[in-house]
DNA sequence: TATGAATGAGCGTTCATTCAT
DNA sequence: AATGAATGAACGCTCATTCAT
């Protein structure tokens, strides 16, 4: 019986993400994620507190099942360098092998309203977090630069791939995405000066 | 007559430019602009087409006004290095001494359709350009690495430091942004790594 | 331009009663009053808050007309047995001449909110409060007894009054309620007692 | 067997009279009813046609066992003007000393649907009759006046007793309503008139 | 009998836009 | 050009009732 419960919720999950992806935030009515899961309006509220209740909780389920994959990832790399790559590519390779999770994240959830981007800020948090601690390891181990702002840095290297899939999505992802990540994690590393 | 309308023009801008940093993209309605501009609300449809083509023209105007401003003030600059400085110190100075401009820009404006999206991007694309044109030149003069995909980088870039300007806000603006910019600038052009 | 908003803020009201009287209150959607009224849905709204706004202003408006009949009326009688015979005459004479008036006041808008019923309330308040006056000033020439519980005997009166009202509109207005004038007004002054 | 059916029948009218009393008319779900009466919703259908049926059948039920208890009293008393304080003691007594009765029937369910209403007005019916005979009686006895006419009056007299009851519910219950039977019957028996 | 998950009709309200003045 | 009263489409949510188990 918890199972069934727990199918119908990821049924109503799967289908929010399907229609916001093809219909964007605003033309994504409550009626039509009901009709697309199979179920009455009405089931959707003994599942979810309100409309933003779902978007919040496709945000947190999804990018804590991606916090959850990089971290044992990168518990299987040995050093910094490693560990930044390996976000890079999860970053990347996660968000192109989905590309209606990828739209609904980059694109559609960011224009809703001020209570729902304040839970995904916290639903980012771990994920930004998890970029600081590889951070300061690399700078423990002397692979990175000791005079490092984290605090900042993590929210540079977050930013920059941020833009990166965002602007792979609006170019229409006419070029692949994963194949920015050597390119990506050399700037990182080596940022732009010669030599 | 000309600079009459112009008036009225730039008034409703900057009302709107008000309104949406108080009460947020989804709390300006059309009648609450045209009040804080001191127009009847049909005015508003005799100088913009819709309440997007407000949203559209505000966005254009300033940006535009920020790239004037960053092509002028790169012209003085020698080097590539000094032109990504001053691009960096163009972008936190002016979004930390106009926080209404900051917050429609960074937060409030990217909550809508997908059509003002675009427009957006249309806007942002002159200043990406500028980067990619300063990169260019330091890959010219052989200040940068002559292996960098500048189409690539210069989003890493951008994306760069506009999460620093939305985290700084989404903060409360407890510290100073300004005071950003070296460390910024140092992770673009040294990278993390050491040595 | 006053009078025409005013003729308007009438129009939804007589509306109102008539779409309440012929459909119950819960079948009088607000949709159902627009029409009725010949404007636009979202017309009401410019000249009521909300729905339950037209319902209290129906009331206030209707029983504070009847309340200023009450005093005129009363002023010309020269003794407080006239005046009660006066305020049952016009109570009574009133709601029969008015029947969706007593229909709206006596059936349907008590089946409404705790709030709509505390502005009822406060709407019933003056008349009440004049026939306290009434009896107050009998007491004062000695036409009444002297040991009478103004508070409490001006509910008796109200609530006799009230209740004649409601059962003669249940009953579907087979007899003439001011022919009952006469025998309610007796029954007040001389009560049961045989001589 | 029939008294275990009997028995959750009870338990739900008990547990919506405490629901209507503490929640409201409106704000008395089906559900919220089941909850208090440790029943499923679905029982609920087993015992009533609908939820207007629970209503009727809570009022019918009340109001019942209370002309039964009027009648039984009435039985031991001698004279009309007794009987008739007997019933004004019972109706103020009973309501006072069951607030939730009492809030229920004098507030809440008169906020109901027509049918519903008129289910309660044949509820009532036997109570008014009851006070009907009472002054036939009076009238053969000779204690009340011979010109009264009893249709008209035991609404006057059931009508005062009722609003009496609902302006104490309304004022907070800041006095005791028994305190109120000998005024009120006084005001039946003698009237206003002096002398 | 009893359950409780599922249903889906129903409605008050907002607000961008229009148009008669 | 300017006004602002009027418009009416659009939608999230509730809750009485049903029915498969």
């Amino acid at each position: 019986m918890a199972s069934r419960k727990k199918e119908k919720y990821s049924q109503i999950l799967e289908a929010a993400l399907k229609v916001i992806a093809e219909n964007g935030f605003h033309g994504s009515q409550v009626a039509k994620i009901a009709k697309e899961a199979g179920v009455a309006d009405g089931t959707i509220y003994l599942y979810f507190k309100n409309k933003e209740d779902i978007l919040i909780s496709l945000f947190r389920e999804r990018l804590g099942d991606l916090v959850d994959m990089f971290n044992s990832r990168i518990e299987e790399t040995d050093s910094a360098k490693t560990a930044l790559r390996k976000i890079c590519e999860i970053h990347y390779n996660e968000l192109e092998s989905n590309v209606n999770l990828a739209y609904v994240t980059q694109i559609e959830l960011r224009q809703s309203s001020l209570e729902l981007r304040q839970e995904i800020g916290l639903a980012v948090k771990p994920y930004i977090e998890l970029i600081g601690q590889v951070l300061r390891k690399g700078m423990d181990e002397g692979d990175f630069r000791s005079d490092l702002d984290v605090k900042l840095t993590r929210h540079l290297i977050f930013g920059a791939m941020d833009e990166v899939v965002t602007s792979w999505l609006i170019s229409g992802r006419k070029y692949s995405l994963s194949a920015q990540v050597d390119k990506t994690v050399e700037f990182f590393l080596r940022g732009l000066e010669q030599g």
